[in-house]
RNA sequence: CGGAGAGUAGCGCAGCCCGGUAGCGCACAACGUUCGGGACGUUGGGGUCGCAGGUUCAAAUCCUGUCUCUCCGACCA
């Protein structure tokens, strides 16, 4: 089993680094800070794509498609968000180029300056709700449950692949509704299904809670997340849902009439996730040999390998291995017969683990000699003999399996690594020792806040929806607490 | 924006100190032997050495300038 990676506990930073090239998953384009995602990692985000937009359907939404720009003065509409995104745009000036008049190439035309400029969109609350101030009149044009898939540019200082990168794909939903409680109501329902979604299709366990003042999205009253643990200790933002008020629906003047007649400013929410998705899968689950993609995210969910020297024996292996592969087909199973004759097995073997296809079968003249077909587990590493008569019909349990192991080994990790801190040095010794998520009470205050990030690292990732009434002291100002908050160093 | 590093074949790198025919591994192509854990042999194709100046008979190598990228920080919903 030759890895051609570093190991985690080596270099993390090198180990995520290197497995999104050797598992091809996207590289670094030409343009600075921007990835091109090659075809087998869009597979997986196209997996990922498919489940929340279905989940999006059942909860009544619909996709619908805004502008890529925006014009400079949207923006600005609203204080606090031009606030959180100004220092983060790419500004679009000018619309012609012309021939340089030194012959050596091309230049912006000085002509073609345009009256406004606009900026390509970091988030689209703004131009969305210019557009639903057109949409809304009544209550009943109300709720507006609208999702778009889209692209967006955020002119980050430093990108890593996937987890921070200048452009990034997601979908972004915005509602809008006739009262506060369903706005409400509706944010935490979307943070059901980013839950749902993270939980049962990337079996990465998160932690439901509400941002800090300090975390909160720009524009924002409540911001709602999803907070992942990777395996090196620090959490990942994985999902965001906002509660927006009527921030929004005052900047753009979007008002209805209730049933009694009366106009009102309408009530928001947005919600997303993004690409970086794909960074909290690898993170979750990558181990030193590669990638593992839980099965029901996999492009490929079961690889099969035939073994054999000469031509006969691979069209007999063939016809055997077109059998398994209809069947599964059949149940719903993703199936690659690998019969490419450049490679050799152990080539393939190594290949489809750094990718993390979840069950690889192997055939050659001795299996069918016995009857037998080799099953390897991508997440155990473990392979053994099975009847091959029967072998279709036993991949759903073992896929099964493997989601459920899956999610339960992160489940573990993430509770070995979750503490209590009871005292500031007990605080700062387990963030800075141990990493993982750190249990601790909090004054309450941005100011407190500012300062344990400032000392140890470590932000609020979340205030936990689940976490029972505790009574206590903050660990830095002694100040009493109601309850414990989620720190933790994150991405 | 601060610190570090790197630009030489598709990828990874050596060569630079000490100027003189541009090299190695992988990958690629062909053929043969192979094929149950990243095969081997033979042959072959592929490079304005980031860019621009300068020094020199001669520059990947020395000098000056410049651009870009990566990593670590800072920043970041």
């Amino acid at each position: 089993m030759s890895s051609r990676l570093v190991s985690r506990a080596a270099d993390y930073s090198g180990w995520y680094q290197q497995l999104v090239r050797e598992a091809d998953l996207a590289e670094h384009s030409e343009v600075k800070g921007c990835m091109v995602i090659k075809p087998y990692g869009f597979a997986i985000w196209e997996h990922m794509r498919d489940a929340l937009d279905r989940m999006f359907k059942e909860t009544g939404h619909v996709n619908a498609y805004f502008p890529l720009f925006i014009p400079k003065s949207y923006l600005s509409r609203e204080a606090s968000h031009v606030e959180g995104f100004a220092k983060e745009c790419a500004v679009v000036t000018h619309y012609r180029l012309k021939n340089s008049p030194d012959g050596s190439g091309v230049i912006v035309d000085p002509e073609a300056k345009l009256a406004e400029e606009l900026i390509v969109r970091p988030t689209s609350e703004t131009i969305i709700w210019s557009t639903y101030r057109n949409w809304i009149q009544s209550y009943r044009d109300l709720p507006l449950l609208i999702n778009q898939w889209a692209n967006v540019v955020r002119w980050e200082m430093r990108t890593r692949l996937f987890l921070r990168t200048t452009e990034f794909l997601w979908q972004e939903g915005h509602t809008a509704h006739a009262t506060a409680e369903e706005a409400v109501e509706e944010t935490r329902r979307m943070l059901d299904v980013y839950t749902r979604f993270a939980e049962d299709y990337m079996a990465m366990p998160v932690l439901r809670g509400v941002k800090t003042a300090n975390e909160r999205f720009a524009g924002a009253v409540d911001t709602y997340c999803i907070e992942a643990l990777m395996q090196d200790g620090k959490a990942l933002q994985a999902g965001t849902s906002h509660f927006l008020g009527q921030n929004f629906a005052k900047a753009f003047d979007v008002k209805f009439l209730n049933k009694e007649n009366k106009e009102e400013y309408v009530w928001a929410t947005s919600w997303g996730v993004s690409t970086r998705l794909m960074g909290a899968l690898i993170m979750t689950h990558g181990d030193d040999s590669g990638l593992i993609v839980p099965p029901r995210l996999a492009p490929i969910q079961v690889v099969l390998v035939p073994i054999y020297k000469k031509e006969e024996e691979l069209n007999r292996l063939r016809e055997i291995a077109r059998g398994i592969a209809d069947q599964c087909r059949a149940q719903g199973i993703s199936c690659k017969i690998d019969d490419d004759d450049s490679k050799r097995p152990g080539w393939k073997f190594a290949e489809y683990e750094m990718k993390g296809v979840p069950l690889r079968l192997a055939l050659g003249p001795r299996d069918v000699e016995a009857n037998t077909i080799e099953v390897f587990r991508r997440d155990t590493q473990t392979k053994e003999s099975r009847p091959l008569d029967t072998i279709a019909q036993q991949l759903p349990a073992l896929l099964d399996d493997i989601q459920r192991s899956l999610y339960q080994i992160a489940l573990d990790r993430r509770t070995a690594n979750t503490h209590e801190a009871n005292s500031w040095d007990e605080f700062k010794s387990l963030i800075s020792e141990r990493g993982g998520f750190v249990l601790a009470h909090w004054d309450g205050t941005s100011e407190t806040e500012q300062r344990i990030k400032e000392e140890t690292k470590a932000t609020i990732r979340c205030i936990p929806l689940d976490a029972p009434a505790e009574s206590g002291c903050c660990i830095l100002t002694g100040q009493p607490s109601e309850r414990r908050v989620v720190f933790a160093e994150a991405y």
